[in-house]
DNA sequence: GCGGATCAC
DNA sequence: TATGGTGATCCGC
């Protein structure tokens, strides 16, 4: 059946292309334009075959989940629907009506702005902006607090404007009609910013009161008239309209928002009937994050709307992963954040480009190069600097790959950023060499970024880090590959014009006929310039190599040593740990363990559903008990779920602000995913839980005080804090001696020639294990343990050794 | 951590 | 209609 359709598919495009080729008048056409025809046929076809590859791939995935689905007993089905329906009364418990929380949508944003602005209108300024700008002017008095999402939405969370303006003068909620836009011909005013300003009414001139009254509105004091009065603002400001929606969450307001669309608006009552009811018949493909994919594989279980999808539960939670089929029950229950979270940090940046085919490896170098630029520019703005560069390529066949590499010491400029993203370029070009690689994108991503804390820290030790290098500076060494050492600088030969300009005018020559005396020029220039960059990135190269073989600083002692000589300086380094690890003596003080700020809100509690709720929740416990025998999970699951009855905020729960920077890392490696991990779980075994991720987190910890390093990022076996300084200034020294090593064949880096060499390679098993993996789908992986750590075949104090 | 995927805007 | 760009998150490894 795929196979029909993918061909029949093709047969289209061909067939058309056929027709095209017998059309009278085609004879005229020169070769040129022909092939033009079909490369944009092919080019369509590369993409339509990419969607039905894709497109399969769901398809496969559906047929997994059906296949698993087959084999799912009625006894499972039963055990599965009892925890659930637990789960739901919990739920239930702590459903929260009491906010109100406005979703406001611009109705069809561009197209309004075109269409207003493109008519005469156009030379009269008006300041539409984003949501953001709405923010500041109108919004920001509804809410303080509203986060707005791109241009054309934002969030509001009146609840206590609600109130406060329970009190308000009707005078404070008139507003009024921009009357000079309609009454004026041919426009209207170049200022929509008319009465903006809440101006109390001039009492000392009566006939000016009325007539300003004639032309006003007052709005009451609900939250229906609060949202009517935003979107008379917005538009009597921007002259486009708004929708909105009013409900006790974001989930709710969001979608409630999109129903009477355009220029409406919609409200749930805070009643938990009120919100099933809006429910009840409405698709799943409305819910914020439900998408194409997650659509179709829910209808291939049969279920389309959010009350097939409430029906459906215990099934889910058995396809499910426990992440997906939670956020399902939360939506098919109504359930969604009832508070505005602020704007989170920043957790990576990228900038990616298209293009027509790109095949070259030296353009591709330099495109590369300019990414990192623009991108190194960006985030120098916001002062981030992050520890992953994730290089993204897409090749003309719309295949994406993505390719990223962790390095020890953060980056954050052009040079640091290419370093990285040269290398992991060079090796997906040496993958399909000797063919070209062939990309319509490419792209470039800084993750990781450093914490506040971390910044401070690592410019602490840098301070350190360059009395004590000197000399050994921060030059760079880049362990150089065949094509990639050549384009380790940049084509700087070409200052101003980006790489894009230059493409273009490189087409532009082609298309004309006669290339003409100056643009030819301007290319044979660049050819020239490409060759000699080559030649002078090879002298730099070669200028680092001398400089930083002839003074090298142990980064233990931080003596410098006189020889070049690696194993001398291996030798020296062997000498200098076994001395050092042993004499840390100073203790850190202990920190207290209160780490949690607990939030309380009060559930309200619907008796009769929750009784409703019980009785089934018995029923099926009876069914069940009669049906498994033993297995003590069922039992064991019932005990936890009575026991976190009592402690229920604990989504809400955040880390309280920690006062020392090792302590805030390993907080981040090792409770964060304990906060992920799910309630009843976690809360049941608490104490197991920690105590086990400690062990798996924390090798040879004693006590509580563990410092992990924050350049690293791994965990210090030691309590002495001048020892563990130490190590950070080491860290920032690891990036120039991994190079070292890397030009001297170290034998424990010849294990494995084939992509040891890349960044990403050598970091790989330094890091302590990440103890939330296997913690999310629960009962799957119960204990992760050590096993993961640090494999390493070669005991001895080598440079590797230390450094893994 | 990595890589592929999904999703929103 | 098809296509881009940016950022986040999840899942399996």
């Amino acid at each position: 059946m795929k196979k029909v359709g993918n061909s029949s598919c093709n047969d289209g495009v061909l067939l058309r292309m056929g027709l095209n080729d017998n059309k009278a008048g085609m004879q005229g056409l020169d070769k040129e334009k022909i092939n033009k025809i079909i490369m944009e046929a092919t080019k369509g076809s590369r993409f339509y075959e990419n969607e039905l590859k894709k497109d399969q791939q769901v398809n496969q995935r559906i047929e997994k989940m059906m296949q698993l689905k087959e084999k799912i007993t009625t006894q499972q089905l039963l055990k599965a629907q009892l925890q659930v329906d637990k789960l739901v009364i919990e739920l239930e418990q702590s459903r929260n009506l009491s906010s109100t929380i406005v979703h406001i949508d611009m109705d069809a944003f561009y197209a309004a702005v075109e269409m207003r602005d493109n008519p005469e209108l156009k030379e009269k300024p008006i300041a539409v902006g984003s949501m953001s700008m709405l923010v500041r002017e109108i919004l920001t008095e509804y809410d303080p607090n509203f986060t707005p999402m791109g241009l054309d939405e934002a969030y509001l969370n009146i609840t206590e404007h609600l109130e406060e303006r329970l009190n308000w003068p009707e005078d404070k909620r008139r507003f009024f009609f921009n009357t000079e836009r309609t009454t004026e011909k041919g426009g209207y005013s170049s200022s929509p910013v008319l009465f903006e300003d809440n101006t109390p009414l001039m009492d000392d001139h009566p006939e000016q009161r009325d007539q300003s009254v004639a032309n006003s509105v007052v709005f009451g004091t609900s939250a229906e008239e609060v949202v009517k009065e935003i979107r008379f603002r917005i538009e009597q400001k921007t002259q486009l309209t708004a929708s909105a929606g009013i409900a006790p969450n974001t989930m709710l307001a969001k979608m409630c928002s999109d129903r009477n669309k355009p220029n409406g608006q919609c409200r749930i009552a805070p009643e938990r009937q009120a919100v099933l009811d809006f429910l009840k018949d409405l698709p799943i493909r409305k819910v914020p994050g439900i998408g194409k994919v997650t659509e179709k594989m829910l209808k291939a279980l049969g279920i389309v709307t959010c009350s097939e999808l409430y029906q459906q539960r215990a099934l889910l939670s058995l396809l499910f992963s426990e992440a997906s089929w939670r956020n399902f029950l939360d939506i098919s229950l109504g359930l969604g954040s009832t508070h505005l979270e602020k704007d989170g940090e920043r957790k990576s940046m990228s900038t990616e480009r298209t293009f027509n085919e790109i095949n070259t490896a030296e353009d591709q170098y330099s495109l590369c190069r300019e990414l990192c630029r623009d991108l190194a520019q960006e985030l120098q703005k916001e002062g981030l600097k992050g520890k992953t560069v994730t290089l993204k390529l897409k090749n003309v066949n719309f295949e994406v790959k993505t390719r990223a590499s962790t390095v020890l010491s953060s980056v954050s400029t052009e040079e640091e950023i290419f370093a990285v993203a040269k290398d992991l370029l060079g090796t997906e070009i040496d993958s399909v060499a000797p063919h070209p690689l062939r990309i319509r994108l490419m792209g470039v991503r800084v993750s990781g970024f450093l914490s506040e804390e971390e910044k401070k820290y690592q410019q602490k030790s840098i301070t350190s880090f360059l009395k004590s290098g000197k000399e050994t500076s921060f030059l760079r060494l880049h362990a150089g590959k065949s094509n990639q050492e050549c384009f380790t600088k940049n084509s700087e030969s070409s200052p101003r014009g980006s790489f894009f300009d230059k493409k273009r005018a490189a087409r532009q020559l082609n298309s004309e006929n006669p290339p003409n005396e100056t643009v030819g020029k301007q290319l044979f220039h660049d050819k020239k310039s490409s060759a000699h960059f080559v030649e002078e990135t090879k002298k730099v190269t070669d200028l680092q190599n001398s400089n930083v073989c002839k003074i090298f600083t142990c980064p233990v002692c931080f003596e410098e040593q006189s020889s070049n000589n690696l194993e001398e300086l291996n030798r020296h380094i062997d000498e200098c740990l076994s001395g050092s690890l042993v004499k840390d003596t100073m203790e850190i003080p202990k920190n207290d363990n209160s780490r949690e700020s607990t939030l309380n809100f009060l559930p309200q509690i619907k008796s009769e559903n929750v009784d409703e709720c019980q009785n089934k929740v018995d029923q099926l416990a009876g069914a069940d008990q009669s049906a498994s025998t033993s297995d003590s999970c069922t039992s064991s699951s019932t005990e936890k779920f009575t026991q976190i009855t009592s402690d229920k905020p604990h989504r809400e729960r955040q880390p309280s602000n920690l006062s020392d920077i090792a302590r805030n890392v390993c907080m981040k490696q090792c409770l964060l995913p304990k906060r992920i991990s799910e309630d009843n779980e976690d809360h049941f075994e608490k104490t197991e839980h920690t105590e086990e991720t400690s062990s798996s987190c924390f090798f040879e910890a004693k006590g509580d005080s563990v410092l992990v390093c924050p350049v690293c990022n791994s965990e210090q076996k030691t309590n002495s804090l001048v020892s563990f300084n130490r190590h950070v200034d080491v860290c920032l020294n690891k990036g120039l001696i991994q190079e070292l090593t890397e030009k001297k064949d170290f034998p424990t880096k010849t294990y494995n020639m084939e992509n040891s060499n890349r960044v990403g390679g050598l970091s790989r098993g330094q890091q302590c294990t990440n103890p939330s993996q296997g913690t999310k789908r629960s009962g799957l992986t119960t204990s992760q343990s050590v096993s993961k750590k640090a494999k390493s075949s070669n005991s001895k104090h080598t440079i590797d050794m230390f450094f893994k």
